[in-house]
DNA sequence: GATTTCATTAACAGATCGGTCCACATTCAT
DNA sequence: ATGAATGTGGACCGATCTGTTAATGAAATC
């Protein structure tokens, strides 16, 4: 199997995982759906949590390239930035395929927390903290990490609530809120 | 069956999805573990499904039951009150078994929105926003349902940080977030 | 062109899934 | 005591789960 046809198996795997769950999706019919066999699939990946894991990497590539990317296009400074990315997961919510946070729904989903897959979860939510917090720091706010770790609670509150009541408004309503905090 | 095993029956099966989710859970460990054949389950719960929408019922009243107790044991005025909430989330944030808001994985394990346990985990929060309004509006805030709304943002944010990282913190930065909003 | 190598596939394990059937134990009215 | 009714548990059902094996096809090497 080439490169590129495992590229392109985990990028369909990671479609399936998204809309079915993981647990609900069996590896049948990853195979059937990727059009790769299942003994092909396990000679790449010893283990469905092996593929889980490869689809939880590329989600956070994928993920966080382009939050930082529409942050960049939507806003200038970085005090600003960190507003717009409520704009942002705003526009991701009204997306057709929107099903809330994979790394939330993956943590849900594998309970016990030194699973490897927890682990990646909370890494990719470290990697965003720390992110907010560079940027806290440029837009020269006193407690810049202090400042990060509220937006995350923000940023997370508001996919949840997105997700379970197809309520757009939650994006603009977290912005709001950024607003007030980041300007007391 | 009595109406109290009934009740015994929901409580421990309760403890098991909470536990180790939904899915990962099979019919076969909740008999051998609440004591109950499954012949005996199947005679009150028609399918799984019934039982998760019983389990979820019965979380339902549980914990808004705590929470607004403890809101009120915490705290005077109703704007107080919801500030208070957030010190209540971080004593369970603490607990032994806390693993994150159930409604919140229930809704991850189960995707179509039609779903009735989708439908039953949207209500939940919908009672809590309701309720957050209330307090809001007796507080005399000017927009009571907005600032529900970023209430439950702010909740639901501080338990998925708190659950994927053990920051029991989140609650207290929630909290100073929640300051903020409300003084603005 | 023969042979080695590798990838793919269908079929199959063994376990577990949600859910059912049946034989039996218990209770109750007669 | 006896018959009907009810509740219970363990064995069982087909389907599906993750993962493997054995046979096949194609491609590459000599």
């Amino acid at each position: 199997m080439s490169q590129n046809k495992r590229a392109e198996l985990i990028r369909k795997a990671l479609l399936l995982f998204y809309r079915n769950g993981f647990h609900a999706t069996g590896m049948d019919l990853v195979a059937k759906e990727t059009g790769v066999s299942k003994t092909s699939i396990y000679k790449h990946f010893r283990t469905k949590e092996e593929l889980v894991l490869a689809v939880l990497r590329l989600r956070d590539e994928n993920f966080r390239n382009w939050l930082y990317r529409r942050m960049e296009e939507l806003a200038e400074t970085p005090g600003d930035q960190l507003l717009a990315m409520f704009d942002a997961l705003g526009e991701w919510f009204v997306e057709d395929g929107f099903k809330g946070c994979m790394f939330i729904k993956a943590s849900a989903e594998f309970q016990e927390r030194e699973h490897a897959i927890n682990v990646q979860a909370y890494e990719h939510k470290r990697l965003l903290v720390d992110h907010f917090e560079k940027l806290a720091r440029d837009a020269g706010l006193s407690d810049p990490h202090r400042v990060a770790r509220q937006l995350l609670i923000l940023k997370e509150g508001a996919i949840v609530v997105a997700a379970m009541s197809h309520a757009e408004a939650s994006a603009a309503e977290a912005k709001a809120t950024a607003i007030t905090l980041l300007r007391s």
